[in-house]
DNA sequence: GCCAACGTTGGC
DNA sequence: GCCAACGTTGGC
């Protein structure tokens, strides 16, 4: 079954046009058990993911990619020289994991106040009160309706 | 720059 | 196991 995420990054860090250009990209740098644990156990390949751009103004959703390599060890949590590096990870024992992801297409700017403003969209988990999780899932009818407001058929 | 929300850490 | 302190996220 094919299921539906919102991934955030910072366009600043990472933007959207970034992943175009790559061709893809391994999503490494998430430190946070939630977020990993759907990384592991539920990102499938084919899954489709809206890609958000937070930190910026506004945030939005800048377009869609897609899950090409399901969950395997973040290799960054061993490497000394990442910002991401965590002691307490290792090759034997890796403690965070990572998919690859690969664009799709873009589309029109969706604002998160767009998002907030349209009420097919209110149980998502980016308008909940304080939700920070840089992985979310989100339901086929949410995905379509942001693929609507972004020009995507 | 502010600050609310939330996760993590560590003393007890 | 509790909880205060602290760090981070991320919208505003």
């Amino acid at each position: 079954m094919v299921r539906y995420w919102l991934m955030k990054s910072e366009p600043d860090v990472y933007p959207f046009s970034q992943l175009i250009a790559d061709g893809k990209t391994h999503w490494d740098g998430v430190r946070n058990y939630q977020a990993r644990n759907m990384m592991r156990d539920d990102l499938k390949l084919g899954d489709f993911v809206l890609f958000y751009h937070s930190n910026t103004k506004p945030p939005h959703v800048a377009g869609i990619a897609k899950v090409c390599r399901e969950g395997y060890p973040d290799h960054t949590s061993w490497d000394p020289n990442s910002k991401y590096f965590d002691e307490k990870s290792t090759p034997e024992n890796p403690r965070w994991m990572m998919v690859d992801i690969k664009p799709v297409k873009e589309m029109n700017m969706v604002s998160l106040a767009d998002i907030k403003a349209n009420p097919a969209l209110e149980d998502m988990p980016l308008v909940q009160r304080g939700q920070r999780l840089s992985v979310q899932p989100v339901s086929q009818d949410q995905y379509e309706e942001i693929c609507r407001m972004g020009g995507v058929q």
